[in-house]
RNA sequence: GUCCCCGUAGCUCAGUGGAUAGAGCAACCGCCUCCUAAGCGGUAGGUCGCAGGUUCAACUCCCGCCGGGGACACCA
């Protein structure tokens, strides 16, 4: 790997690393300190620009083991990392911190490094080699996504994104809830639509409902003639079919693409369901009880046992469930990331629990996600939801109204844990308000004045760029911006929590426009063209790639002009 | 009753144990004879729900309260 691959705050890292080394060996820290020497020294940036580019507190957690003073270990730390080429200079701040500033031009390298890299730059392999089946959404073929299941359709589509960024092998599956009372449910209902009968007791509302079976006996008027049970059974396949072609033609349109659409009845067809039973009764957890068959869920943790096989011989969904976990892993997942909606959270326990009855590693090979509550305000108030009465919103409505882009941004960018209220008014709107145009914003204006860049026959190209011309400071904190990027996909990864690259880019938006306001790009008047121009539009070029990359990473668009 | 999530500026919310807790909106004051004003600068706004504990260091971790939301089936 040549030095460019590997980001200057690594190489810091690794520099200290060696001068705390270098400080034991030479009998300047006690020898007893090794073991408390971190494998990666972390280091932050500071908010406060006064305290350079990066800080490490290293010295405060070594003081105590080595029972020194931290600033004197600092003052020990400092003199060795003083000479290395990449830092200007080394500052001892407050109780022992230690404030790292680097060399202007070795930091200005970053330029080269982005824009050799292109759509890798923000690539890792932190997780290279892992596979890993993401799990989301998996509605019911019974009626249309809605407000739920946009969210996770924006943020697991995004997630799916980061991780393979992050180096993993990422299989996006769509769980299809194809078996059971409720398809049953919804062909009758159909049926009865279609008849004109009253809809059945715990039915489908709706008016989808008779849409659907109207579009249906269009294509195919002889589907009224039918004798029951055929008839029913007709209406139950067909509106299955149509509405899971529904499903997959309107995430087509959010951009969210699935690997796999796994059918509950080919888990049962396949026989995934005895190979399930057979493997957890070798592991010894499943007992017999008043005629049903039981999980010892409880032996890890769950608040009671499950039951697999209800006394009448029929298997319950949690059979189906604990059956499709195992027949992910002997698919050869490593990881298997559910994305569940609020009202799961009791899932969670038995989902683990089914996990290490299985005899895995429930903090490892399985990661639940559980998803909060979205709201939606229309004209200043809440749009009160209810699936009786129909007035659901449904992903395409919501796309209709505000777009793709503003959707998923909206949705992605925050944190799945906590509920969330979407203004659609807000969303309508193009300004500072709606955070979305922010960063495309910023990504139209880099690219308008690349553009102008190029009919002022300003060299750009990296034989033009020279980063001893990057001196201000705004350059050097969009420059300190742009190499965070790395750091914030590798841990939206790992913290499976893709909002954090979303607020990154509206933080690196905000530090472009600042630039763009103190740092004039391009020659003003007759100002003739200079290398600083060169490496001004270089360092622009490299910020759009950054922002590009990041946008991609959400799947929201990065537009050329606005 | 048990479990999960939340409580941070007037509002909507960020914040992986670090220094003076941030952003957008709303309020007020400024900045376009030249690169996109969908932008930028400034002012004002806080007992991080309350009380303990761990730590050199707590919005962050642990314990207990208070307040809000949600979940608890041989339902799907």
């Amino acid at each position: 790997m040549s030095s460019s691959e590997i980001s200057l705050s690594e190489q810091i890292s690794a520099h200290i690393r060696t001068a705390i080394l270098a400080a034991i060996d030479a009998g300047q820290l006690p020898k007893e300190i090794s073991k408390e020497v971190p494998e990666s020294i972390s280091l932050e940036r500071p908010k406060n620009r006064d305290h350079g580019d990066y800080a490490s507190s290293i010295a405060l957690q070594l003081a105590k083991p080595s029972g020194k003073n931290p600033r004197d270990v600092a003052s020990i730390l400092q003199s060795n990392l003083a000479v290395i080429p990449e830092i200007s200079k080394v500052d001892i701040a407050g109780p022992g911190f230690l404030n790292i500033t680097l060399n202007r031009a070795s930091q200005a390298e970053l330029v080269s490094t982005i824009l050799t890299l292109k759509k890798s730059y923000g690539h890792s392999t932190g997780l290279k080699g892992v596979r890993i089946n993401l799990e989301f959404i998996s509605a019911n073929p019974t009626g249309p996504l809605h407000l739920g299941h946009t969210r996770w359709a924006a943020v697991g589509d995004a997630l799916g994104r980061v991780l393979s960024a992050a180096g993993a092998d990422v299989v996006r599956e769509f769980y299809i809830n194809d078996r059971g009372n409720q398809m049953d449910l919804f062909g009758a209902s159909l049926e009865a639509a279609a008849l004109g009968k009253p809809i059945p007791e715990d039915g489908y509302q709706g008016q989808y409902i008779s849409d659907i079976a109207a579009s249906l006996v269009a294509q195919d008027p002889q589907l009224m003639s039918m004798p029951e049970p055929q008839r029913v059974n007709e209406f139950r396949e067909r509106g299955y079919a149509w509405q899971l072609g529904d499903q997959k033609r309107v995430l087509d349109n959010f951009g969210t693409h699935f690997d796999v659409w796994f059918s509950e009845r080919s888990l049962h067809e396949g026989g995934s369901v005895d190979v399930a039973m057979v493997k957890l009764r070798k592991q010894g957890h499943v007992f017999e009880e008043e005629g049903a068959t039981w999980l010892r869920t409880t032996d890890f943790g769950d608040d009671k046992d499950r039951v697999l096989t209800k006394a009448n011989g029929d298997l319950t969904y949690f059979a189906s469930d604990t059956a499709y976990y195992i027949n992910k892993r002997g698919r050869g997942f490593d990881i298997c990331i559910y994305m569940l909606g609020a009202d799961h959270h009791g899932y969670v326990g038995r989902l683990k629990a089914t996990a290490a009855c299985a005899g895995d590693d429930p903090e490892y090979n399985i990661h639940v996600l559980i998803g909060q509550l979205v709201k939606i305000m229309e004209g200043g108030e809440e749009v009160k939801l209810s699936k009786r009465a129909g007035t659901i919103i449904t992903l395409e409505e919501l796309v209709e109204k505000v777009g793709v882009d503003a959707a998923r941004y909206t949705l992605i960018r925050y944190p799945v844990d906590t509920p969330m209220i979407l203004d659609v008014d807000v969303l309508k709107r193009n300004t500072n308000e709606n955070p979305v145009y922010y960063v495309q914003y910023a990504h139209a204006r880099i690219a308008g004045v690349l553009r102008n860049a190029q009919e002022l026959k300003i060299p750009v190209g990296l034989e033009n760029f020279d980063p001893s011309q990057l001196t201000h400071d705004r350059e050097n904190e969009l420059l300190g911006s742009l190499a965070e990027f790395p750091k914030i996909v590798a841990g939206a990864a790992e913290m499976r929590e893709p909002h954090r690259v979303a607020r990154y880019l509206e933080e690196l938006a905000g530090v472009y426009h600042r630039f763009y306001s103190d740092c004039r790009v391009l020659p003003l008047g007759d100002e003739p063209i200079s290398a600083l121009h060169s490496s001004r539009a270089n360092l622009c070029a490299a910020t759009n790639q950054v922002i590009k990359n990041g946008l991609d990473l959400l799947g929201v668009s990065a537009p050329e002009k606005m």
